[in-house]
Formats: structure tokens, C-alpha cells, sequence
RNA sequence: GGGCCCGUAGCUCAGCUGGAUAGAGCAAGGGAUUUCUAAUCCCUGGGUCGCAGGUUCGAAUCCUGCCGGGCCCA
């Protein structure tokens, strides 16, 4: 609606004034006195031409009063421009709903280019924890969005299996497995001597949480004590090896419950051995973008924006996870997406210049890559902050949250605030008062509408499932033409979250259709005699739950048929 | 020391490419149901938009400085 609008203005100040390109507004004034929609492109028409905006203003009206899809179009006070359109437009919106379905909000933006949504991509080093999962909230969503709007979307989950971290978790296994069978009182000289040469590696950067724990006993139970036969390096990448997989098994699982499901497994590891991070290091070296100093390889990301240049190889010969992002990068470039977007942790802020660079100096666009940086989670129970510390292992893993509060809750709440500001989540508000709880809110209305549908098909003997005619005119009230003028605009306001990716603004959305429906629901009986006017009134909660349920879809929340 | 983010109702947050009387949810108080699901609806109270300047016809929104909180880097 907002789009037709839109297009109607531009085509006349084309005409009107031979200019193009000028970036007004067209949006739902807050009173609904000032008409359905307001714009005000005589301000900003008035600065180009020097002229009074209120004279163009009604310039402009009068020749919009001419199109019949407007009922009114007035002027008012400085210079805005009130429309109301007409109920047949209204109407006809409503009847392209009905039988266009979920596709009746779609327009496609995208057309068909490729883009990449990678996210989570969290160390398989530990179970995923909230920050982790806000991240794949996000993602997800963005993805959702962008894959309904008609990009071809490939989501990725980057695996950090390469570094230092995967062998301090084989070291913790081992640490845990060496003390399980100490316990069972079996001494073996071999037991001391290991404790010795990991102990103090485990001290000072093991992984402490339990899971470690569980993953020794698990390694236990299969290989009993064959592990310590091993020369310490074997058992350590053995041991690697297995907590790995295991942990890749669990973040799966938990992922897929969390309504996540990822196209690509990306392997750090596997640049290195296909030889992408000699491949992309030779490329940059050829360019002259690489430098020796001090022992290690430089690059030169500071001709590239960044304030100074960045090592790829240590002194030591080994490769910083720098190199291996630059080589994930330029994979990513020559599997030929046209637009990457990297969900980061917050705390990767200030990566983002050194690997902007980078993409530079492949000679692409900046804008090519997106980095969305998703802020911590700060827990809350009974309004106490739960402090949480992954080097001591005591935090809240997603699961045990999922365990807690649902998947549903969880999802709608970590984009209930703009990504990039720290979120504060409170679990008993989450879940105590679940009545009063906004995610509740708007699945109700779902359920509320599938239920009045199984009730007219029992005691009416009607079946709205399927397709139907209805005379639209015989919702004229002035809520029900709200509701209509409501899903009316959804779908630009839609459109324009998923290009502005402010997915924050999902929720609100859906409790504000939401908060009209149950008002109506309140006030007007569906299901009566007069057969018209049921099937019309059927026709505007079809049309509504429709709304909700792409809403639903987008943030990846179920549609309940009855609670 | 340098960089980024944030400061709006008691709480959690929208609004910030400048626009009409600053919004929502929760919490607080009062009311509604023999009805298609009360996980609902209606009404009420609640604000120096951190502070001070500046730009503008117009500033929560843009600029500068300061105060307060968070994160990153050195």
C-alpha cells in the first residue's frame, strides 16, 4: 500500500516538476485523524524547488484527489499530506490476500542472487551458550527474511577446528580421563607421568565444565584404558579428535531443536588442507601486499583502512586465525555469492576492519560483506543477574534454557531488542508470567482463530479451510476496516525489515496486528445466522492469521492450532 | 590513551536517513465473561527523551563538549 502510494507521487513529480530521485516518506501517522497513510514530500520537494512547501503540498493533492483508489487527500498544517483510501481498495487488498495466501507479501527483491548468512559458527570447543544462541537467532531470522524475498540463501556454520583451543580440549579430556581412573583406585606410573606433562597446560587454559567431564567418561566406557598406551601428542589429537565430533553431534542437536539447520558445515581445517591459505596467501603476495619483519609475515591491511597492518604467519611458522579468515573469505568470494553476511559476537568488533581489508584488497566491494555484531545476553533470575563465566565453566548452556523456558519464548525475546545492545533476559518473566507474556499473546490469537475454524466446520457445518466466496462490503465497521487497513500496510513494512534487516521489529509488529485481532475478537461475534456476514468475518481472520503466520514463520516460532 | 555501542515511563525496550500531542509490553489501580478459548478485552495513573551548548521554520533524532554504563584494542 505504502509502495502503490509511493509509486503514485513519484510518477507525479516527475511529470509535475521534472525531478527524480527524491527521498520522502510515506508512512501510518500515529492518529489516525491525519488519514491512512501521511507523506511529506512537499518539505522536502519545497528545499529543492525554494518554494513554500504548504503551496505545493496542495499542489500535489489535487492532482492525487484525481485517483480513485483515494477517498480523501488533505493538507494539513505545515505541509503534510493526509490519504485515506477508498474501502474498495480495501476490499480488493483483503480478497488478494485470500487467495494469494502467504505469497500475496511477496515481492522479490532478492531475484534469485546468492547470498551467504553465516552464523553461530561458535568453537566446538564447549556446548553453545546464550550469546551463541541470540547469534542463531539473529541469523536465522535475517536468513528467513532474505530467503522469502528471493535471494538464494546458503547458511553456514563455520567450524574452528584448526587452533590451539581444539587441542586444549583434547588436554581436557585427557586431564578428566587420567583422574576418572585414578579414582577407581588404579595407579598406573604412566597416570602420574601424564598428569605431569599436561597439568600445568590444563591449569592454566583447560576447559573446566562438566561436559569435559562427561566427554572423559564417555571415552572411558568405549576405549577403558587403551587411551594411555598412547605417546601423550597420539592421545592428545585422539582425544581432539573425539571431543570434537562429539561436540559438533551436540551443537547440531541443539541447534536443530532451536529450529536451526544449517547448508554448509564449513571446515576451518580443510583450508588448510586443500591449500587455500597458501593459495590466498601466494595471491596476496604476488600483489605485493605481503611483507616480512620481526621474523613473521605481515599484510598490509593498513592500505586497506585498517589502522595498521596484520600478521598471517608468526615468527614461529604458524598460521594466525587471521590467515585462515582471510582464506575463508576468498572462498566464500569465489564460490561466487553476491553478498555475505557474517554474524559476529560483539566482541569481534574490532576484526571487522582487518578483514574488511582484506576483501579489498581481493578488489571487492566493502559493501559486498555485512557484519552484523550481536551483543551478550545478560541473564536474569528473580531480577538477580546470573554471572556467567566460560573459563570457569559455570554458565547457562542454550539447552538448559530451552529446557527452562521453550524454544518459542527464547527466539521471540532474543529479537526483541536491536542486536547490536546488550540484551537482558529474565527468566522468570520469561516463564512465570508466561500469561502475560507477549510471545503467549500472539500465539493465542493464532489458536484463538484455529479454534473459531473448527467450530464453525462442527456446528456450521462450514469448512473455512478451504477456498470460499464472501462479499467483503459487509465488513464495514470501522474496526474491522482497521484490521483491514493493518494488513494492508504489513506488507511494506515487512518489506522494508527484511531490507533494513531491523528484525527487532518483527515482534512488535505481531503484537500489534495481535492487540486489533483480540479487540475484535472481543467485540464481534464470528460465528452467527446471518451466513453473509459469518463467511465475510471468516474471510478477515483468514486473512489475519496469514499475516501471523509469515510473522511466525520469520521469527521461527510455532503457530499453535489450540492452547 | 585510542576506537565502537548505549543512556527515552518504576522495569524491559521501540522511535534516531529531523517533522504533527514521544510509543509498546510488563508492573500498579479499577472494571468486563450464562457468548466462537479470560493465555482475552476496556478504563486510569505514570516522562527535565543523561546534562549543556549549537545547526534549523522545526531536534529524542544531526554537530560539539561533558557526565554515567558496557565492549574492544594498546
Amino acid at each position: 500500500m505504502q509502495g502503490f502510494l509511493k509509486k503514485e507521487i513519484q510518477k507525479l513529480i516527475e511529470e509535475k516538476y521534472n525531478l527524480s530521485g527524491i527521498e520522502f516518506k510515506v508512512e501510518r501517522p500515529k492518529r489516525k485523524e491525519f488519514g491512512d497513510l501521511a507523506t511529506n514530500v512537499a518539505f522536502l520537494l519545497a528545499k529543492h524547488l525554494k518554494r513554500n512547501p504548504f503551496e505545493i503540498a496542495n499542489e500535489i493533492a489535487e492532482e492525487l484527489k484525481k485517483n480513485p483508489s483515494f477517498e480523501s487527500v488533505e493538507v494539513a498544517k505545515p505541509a503534510f499530506i493526509n490519504i485515506r483510501f477508498s474501502k474498495d481498495y480495501y476490499y480488493g487488498v483483503l480478497r488478494d490476500i485470500l487467495s494469494k495466501g502467504l505469497d500475496y507479501f511477496k515481492e522479490n527483491f532478492g531475484l534469485g542472487r546468492k547470498v551467504q548468512v553465516e552464523y553461530v559458527s561458535a568453537n566446538p570447543t564447549g556446548p553453545l551458550h546464550l550469546g551463541h544462541g541470540r547469534g542463531a537467532v539473529v541469523g536465522d531470522v535475517i536468513a528467513n527474511l532474505l530467503e522469502f524475498y528471493g535471494w538464494d540463501v546458503t547458511r553456514e556454520y563455520y567450524i574452528n577446528d584448526a587452533g590451539n583451543q581444539i587441542r586444549l580440549l583434547g588436554v581436557s579430556i585427557l586431564y578428566r580421563y587420567l583422574e576418572l581412573i585414578e579414582k577407581k583406585n588404579r595407579l598406573y606410573a604412566r597416570i602420574s607421568e601424564l598428569f605431569r606433562e599436561i597439568g600445568e597446560e590444563f591449569e592454566q587454559n583447560g576447559y573446566r565444565g562438566e561436559y569435559i567431564k562427561e566427554l572423559a567418561q564417555k571415552v572411558y566406557d568405549l576405549y577403558r584404558e587403551q587411551i594411555l598406551e598412547l605417546p601423550k601428542e597420539r592421545a592428545i589429537s585422539f582425544l581432539s579428535e573425539f571431543g570434537l565430533k562429539e561436540m559438533l553431534e551436540e551443537i547440531k542437536e541443539d541447534l536443530n531443536r532451536f529450529g536451526i539447520n544449517f547448508d554448509v558445515w564449513f571446515s576451518e581445517k580443510s583450508l588448510y588442507q586443500t591449500g587455500y591459505v597458501e593459495k590466498t596467501l601466494n595471491f596476496l603476495r604476488e600483489k605485493g601486499l605481503l611483507y616480512e619483519k620481526e621474523g613473521a609475515v605481515w599484510f598490509k591491511t593498513s592500505e586497506f583502512g585498517d589502522d595498521k597492518d596484520r600478521v598471517v604467519i608468526k615468527s614461529d611458522g604458524s598460521y594466525t586465525y587471521f590467515a585462515s579468515d582471510i582464506a575463508y573469505h576468498y572462498n566464500k568470494y569465489l564460490r561466487g555469492f553476491n553478498k555475505v553476511i557474517n554474524i559476529w559476537g560483539a566482541d569481534h568488533h574490532g576484526y571487522v576492519p582487518r578483514v574488511k581489508a582484506a576483501i579489498k584488497a581481493f578488489g571487492v566491494k566493502e559493501d559486498w560483506l555485512d557484519v552484523e555484531l550481536v551483543q551478550l545476553v545478560k541473564l536474569y533470575r528473580n531480577g538477580k543477574e546470573v554471572k556467567m563465566s566460560k573459563r570457569a565453566g559455570n554458565f547457562v548452556t542454550l539447552r538448559e534454557l530451552m529446557d527452562e523456558v521453550g524454544k518459542d519464548v527464547i527466539r521471540f525475546w532474543f529479537i526483541t531488542k536491536r542486536s547490536d545492545t546488550p540484551l537482558e533476559f529474565d527468566i522468570e518473566k520469561a516463564k512465570e508470567e508466561s500469561s502475560e507474556n507477549p510471545v503467549f499473546y500472539v500465539q493465542y490469537a493464532h489458536a484463538r482463530i484455529s479454534g473459531i475454524f473448527r467450530e464453525v466446520k462442527n456446528r456450521k457445518g462450514f469448512n473455512a479451510e478451504e477456498d470460499f466466496e464472501f462479499n467483503p462490503s459487509l465488513l464495514n465497521s470501522e474496526t474491522e476496516l482497521e484490521l483491514i487497513k493493518h494488513l494492508a500496510t504489513l506488507k511494506d513494512e515487512l518489506i522494508s525489515i527484511a531490507q533494513s534487516r531491523e528484525i527487532h521489529l518483527l515482534p512488535q509488529l505481531a503484537v500489534e496486528l495481535v492487540k486489533k485481532f483480540h479487540y475484535y475478537y472481543n467485540h464481534y461475534r464470528v460465528m452467527t445466522d446471518d451466513f453473509e456476514l459469518m463467511k465475510a468475518r471468516l474471510a478477515l481472520l483468514k486473512a489475519i492469521r496469514t499475516a501471523l503466520r509469515l510473522i511466525f514463520k520469520f521469527i521461527g516460532i510455532s503457530a499453535p492450532e489450540r492452547m
